[in-house]
DNA sequence: CAACTTTTGGCAATCGCTTGCCGCAGTGTT
DNA sequence: AACACTGCGGCAAGCGATTGCCAAAAGTTG
């Protein structure tokens, strides 16, 4: 207004807010932030003229200043071990899209597989997010816990007391991958292992283990590995020191560097030897041999890992919280396995 | 303080804030504050004691506030077309590492291919983050100009005036492809184009007609494809009616696509047929057979980019701002490619 | 038509932090 | 001894929304 106030920089003009709405209007800004956010509360005719204003004016909501005021952020995070890893490229997917569909934002974070980043990411987004989605957390049950009891939580692929999870069902699927290796005359088979700190790996393990045993048939652990096609040179050369002859790998990345060891090492797959992957993820129908894996609709799980957290966040029109999500797998099988050697 | 006031559920304790500090410290806000996030504003002995209290109640300050009073939000945006396409993996993950490095925070959004999100998501994201990366935008010039001008930005792989551009220098490594294949006798070929809004795709074209012109062989474009493992059968089929004997993809999904697809109709590659993808994503090196491809060190790109936006974001700093990178590729020979047929 | 309820809109406090401005000390300069 | 700096900390005004509380207006009812 004043003469001498220096006008700022017009470099980047201001962007409106509710008040310059409201001025335009001729009404106060709480009546504007009403008929914005809470439509039914305000005079069907103001909230016309004031919505036409806003977007006559290319209003953008300060989601900072919603924020801070309402305790809602908007902000959905999801922690993932790994970004590279195509296994959670679907799951990402999957939560994305969810999460677009239901209003909130994605924010991405990759924990490296370490569990203090892990532990201090969800510390520093507890102020700035609605709620995480943990997938394949490497926190222990107590950890887990506690982050539970601070912040709206679901987990992919870790099951927890505290938080609702949503499981990939690879222990039933990797029965099927036992009984298609035994129709086929083996009798011997090796786990490659991920990671120690992985639930799910353990949770295979113990399954094949299981299934094994019921079968008759011989089942060793090898590992661990790092889950990355790199470390299966290393897996590959330890598993042909056992003499199996079919192995089961953690998962594809894992399964497709065995295979690459494989080839140069002149062992062919799956004549000398049968292998079998977990996740059937991008890749793992065209490298060669296409690979034999254990099959699930992980972007699916991704999506109801979503509607579980929005069913906690509000509690009324999410309906019956589930605890519990279990996604069917399946065996797919390609041409990375076949009949045992003589 | 007050008998009467009733107690916040205690589900989730309040979190401490800067005043919390303040008085535990026997300070004021502002000190806090400056102790904070402005550390040589204040005398050592205050900001240790600040410190140490900070850290005994795991205070974390609030972005929202943060933001809204200082009008930097500490969050970058990194829009790409299609998450799932593994070629901006790396560049997601090179953002990431570099982004995190630099103390921001990374905000992933797909924006599904399609224009209209684009510039969408560009809108609505203006208020509520310091910058902008776009990845193989789809936008025309002017929009690109006008984003630029209302927001930090930097692209990639898409060439404007405005904004700071780190390029991949495909065009350049075209003309090896084409030396190769020439190498090998063929003396025609195809390529398999990308999407129409694709800034890349026409400067691969141009680079390959001209080269082509320049040795003599003939060129012809086809398409478009989607950049999709998918739409490879079409683009395969397409190809094997002009009866040329080498092909050049727009990127490698579009290749594996169609190795796919030359499988399945018994065309050998690269006895009937050569074919060389693009971008040397995650999978190029273990399809059957592997693929030659033009490699770049693209999560490095990323890296660049976010350095780009830095130095724009704070040109003390940041130092002299390139307004264009352009990254090295070269040819990476593998399997998919041969010598022509007679 | 009076008494009452429901709508509708305004006031003002608040969220947690940053930052311009001010002033008090302590130090150095003439 | 008077003066000017400089370093350090406090005051208080925002940033841009939301929201509890209240009052005026409008609608209902007997």
């Amino acid at each position: 207004m004043d003469a001498m106030t220096p006008e700022p920089p017009s470099s980047a003009e201001r962007m409106p807010t509710i008040r310059d709405i409201a001025e335009m209007a001729g009404v106060a800004t709480s009546t504007v932030s009403r008929a914005l956010s809470n439509p039914q509360r305000v005079n069907a005719r103001t909230r016309e003229k004031i919505e036409r204003i806003a977007a006559q004016l290319h209003y953008v909501p300060s989601t900072q200043a919603r924020g801070l005021s309402s305790g809602r952020t908007g902000v959905i995070a999801v922690l993932v071990p790994d970004i590279t890893n195509p296994f959670y490229f679907d799951i990402i997917r999957g939560t994305q899209y969810q999460l677009k569909a239901s209003g909130y934002t994605q924010l991405l974070v990759d924990t490296e597989e370490a569990t203090d980043v892990e532990l201090d990411t969800l510390r520093k987004l507890r102020r700035s997010t609605d709620g995480v989605i943990l997938a394949a957390s490497r926190l222990t049950d107590q950890q887990l816990t506690d982050a539970a009891s601070r912040q709206p939580l679901v987990t992919i692929n870790r099951a927890t007391a505290e938080a609702p999870t949503v499981l990939i069902d690879t222990p039933g699927a990797v029965v099927q991958a036992l009984e298609h290796l035994a129709s086929f005359g083996h009798r011997s088979v090796v786990y490659a292992g991920g990671p120690t700190s992985s639930w799910s790996n353990h949770r295979r393990w113990k399954a094949i283990e299981e299934a094994a045993a019921k079968r008759g048939m011989a089942a060793t652990r090898l590992g661990p590995y790092a889950p990355t096609a790199f470390s299966g040179a290393a897996a590959a050369d330890a598993t042909l020191g056992t003499g199996v002859t079919a192995v089961i790998a953690f998962n594809d990345l894992l399964a497709i560097g065995m295979l690459e060891r494989f080839r140069e090492r002149g062992v062919r797959v799956p004549e000398d030897i049968s292998i079998v992957g977990c996740d059937d993820i991008f890749g793992a129908d065209f490298c060669n041999p296409p690979l034999t894996t254990i099959s699930s609709p992980i972007e699916q799980a991704g999506r109801v890992a979503v509607s579980m957290l929005m069913a906690q966040l509000d509690p009324i029109r999410g309906g019956t919280p589930r605890k519990l999500a279990v996604m069917p797998t399946h065996l797919k099988v390609r041409a990375s396995t076949g009949p045992a050697r003589a």
